[in-house]
DNA sequence: GAGGACTTGATACTGGGTCTCATTGTGTGC
DNA sequence: GCACACAATGAGACCCAGTATCAAGTCCTC
């Protein structure tokens, strides 16, 4: 998983660094979504000796090769969450921050409506979901 | 317009004191989204004395009462639009920052499919629209 | 290998937002 | 009306996420 995030850069013509291998891995390891918060204590944790400044711009690198996505949590704070690069939207179970994909389930028709009602031209959207996933609700 | 919003404290047992007055009809006069900083710059400009915790206060206030609204910008920025308490979302135009509000156009079938696909529970959503009010697309 | 461009870590900085606390102002009960 | 309890205030310190800068180090190509 770490090795495909480092295909993807490899082939964006990025360099392949020591700290970004690392912080590739760091990421594979987190299931679910993550804070840029959540990688730096790892990385300290681990004495990786990466700064801070790095992994902010391997997350920017990530983030605009489609490897990985900013969602904002229902209570304000940014998370990232590891994905494909096609557009799609995202679940988050906010009892353990599981993340799951879900394309085109027909929010084009829900934008087309929006657009007809106020006579806006929509370019784009943000669409995030809210919720319990199987296990988290089987589990109380 | 800010008597709206004074009024809707009023009922929810807030104090109306003099700065939330001030702070009510900055936030009238504003049409469309705001920032706490443009608020708290407007405050200055007119000399107003009240404290930039006071504005923040004041807007997590109105956040909780559902008169104002938090959105994220496509750009990552949060501002602030003052809205009606019921369940909705937003336009918002990218080029003069004018907000529109459209209810209920067909995302409740969406998040029932993204349920079913996902097997998560859906508590709650965020659906943001961003794109050019007609004033803005014909402009250009 | 050598070399130049890209990348890095340290550190300072910025901007949004929160916390604290002594002081002030509000609304209620009388 | 008035006094009083308590909510609200402003100032300023503080915190945290993210950015900018820059000298030093690393990678990849040739």
């Amino acid at each position: 998983m770490s090795d495909e995030l480092l295909r993807a850069l490899d082939q964006a013509g990025v360099r392949l660094t020591g700290p970004r291998r690392e912080i590739a891995a760091l990421i594979a390891r987190r299931n679910g979504h993550f804070t840029a918060a959540d990688l730096i204590a790892d990385a300290n944790k681990r004495r990786l000796g990466v700064g801070r400044a790095t992994i902010f711009r391997l997350l920017d690198l990530l983030a605009e090769q489609g490897l990985v996505e900013r969602v904002d949590l229902p209570d304000g704070r940014h998370a990232y969450v590891p994905c494909e690069p096609s557009h799609h939207h995202h679940l988050v179970c906010v009892a353990c921050g599981a993340i799951a994909e879900v394309e085109d389930c027909g929010i084009d028709a829900v934008t087309a409506e929006a657009s007809r009602r106020s006579g806006f031209t929509i370019e784009s959207h943000r669409l995030e979901l809210f919720g319990r996933c199987p296990n988290c609700r089987s589990a109380n």
